[in-house]
DNA sequence: ATCAATGCAAAGCCTTTGCAGCTAA
DNA sequence: TTAGCTGCAAAGGCTTTGCATTGAT
């Protein structure tokens, strides 16, 4: 089912800007702040104010249409996830662009080696790499 | 070598709002707040301000002594780490303490794993569990 | 015709900064 | 003595809220 089928569904409505903003967000390949993407709205010449940038980041992300991520800094970005299953994010340190990974076996294993030793309970979990892209490895490669 | 040797060493001073602040961040066993640590200060009659517990933590981070970490709404803590090995938290999303936990092999593992997968290069991560402690599990265990 | 969504301005919060006075070494 | 440290107050920056208006269904 298609984002926008799920918030007509749900009783919500498919103005404009909120248009807008998730056609920017499923095409960034990197989080975006509020503010980053209100600066992108404006490069394409909207006039949609930050305010509404804002109502609409945390609307998607409660429906979970978008999923919020945090950088090193502790900065919001939020992301439209474009795998449906279990997965992480790499992000590159350089040009802020970022790729899903599945999580697997490995994580699995490390949880329960970790409840056996601490006793506690595990119910979630926060796993994010950071590194640099194939394109910002090359020497000298142009900052996007 | 204890941390207040480190400081001193460095050419810092251990003025009594900074031992105070030191000492409640390596009795607590959860993240600190700037916030948080204010509080406990005033529980204990100190007049420090807000604003030396911000440049304190701040400070204690910048040299290594304490450890930045976001739970899951964003929001930063300090904590003293007692494990000088690679570690990560595991934290009580109902009482808020926190254990540590050896990274290891399988944590490599999946790394490996991620490289190999989207070509980038990780140079870092982060990881965090979120569960209940030994205590929080049992039924009706008395909010801390 | 409704009720969600938007825009604007104002309020709120947390964090940082400037500067004068204080204090550890 | 002399930097580093603290306190106060003010400034800053980001996020949220209130309210009237607009707009999607």
């Amino acid at each position: 089912m298609s984002i926008e089928t799920t918030i007509s569904q749900q009783g919500y409505r498919l103005s404009g800007a909120r248009k807008k903003i998730l056609g920017i967000l499923s095409a960034s390949d990197q989080p975006l702040s509020p503010a980053a993407l209100f600066d992108k709205l404006k490069d394409q010449g909207e006039t949609t104010g930050l305010v509404t940038v804002y109502r609409n980041l945390d609307f998607l992300a409660r429906l979970g249409l978008a999923e919020k991520i945090y950088n090193d800094k502790g900065e919001l970005g939020y992301l439209t996830c474009k795998s449906t299953h279990h997965h992480h994010h790499i992000l590159c340190q350089k040009c802020g662009n970022t790729v899903e990974f599945e999580a697997a076996d490995e994580l699995e294993e490390l949880i329960a080696r970790a409840q056996a030793q601490t006793h506690y309970q595990i119910s979630g979990h926060l796993l994010q790499f950071i590194g640099l892209c194939p394109n910002c490895q090359m020497d000298g490669a142009i900052k996007k």
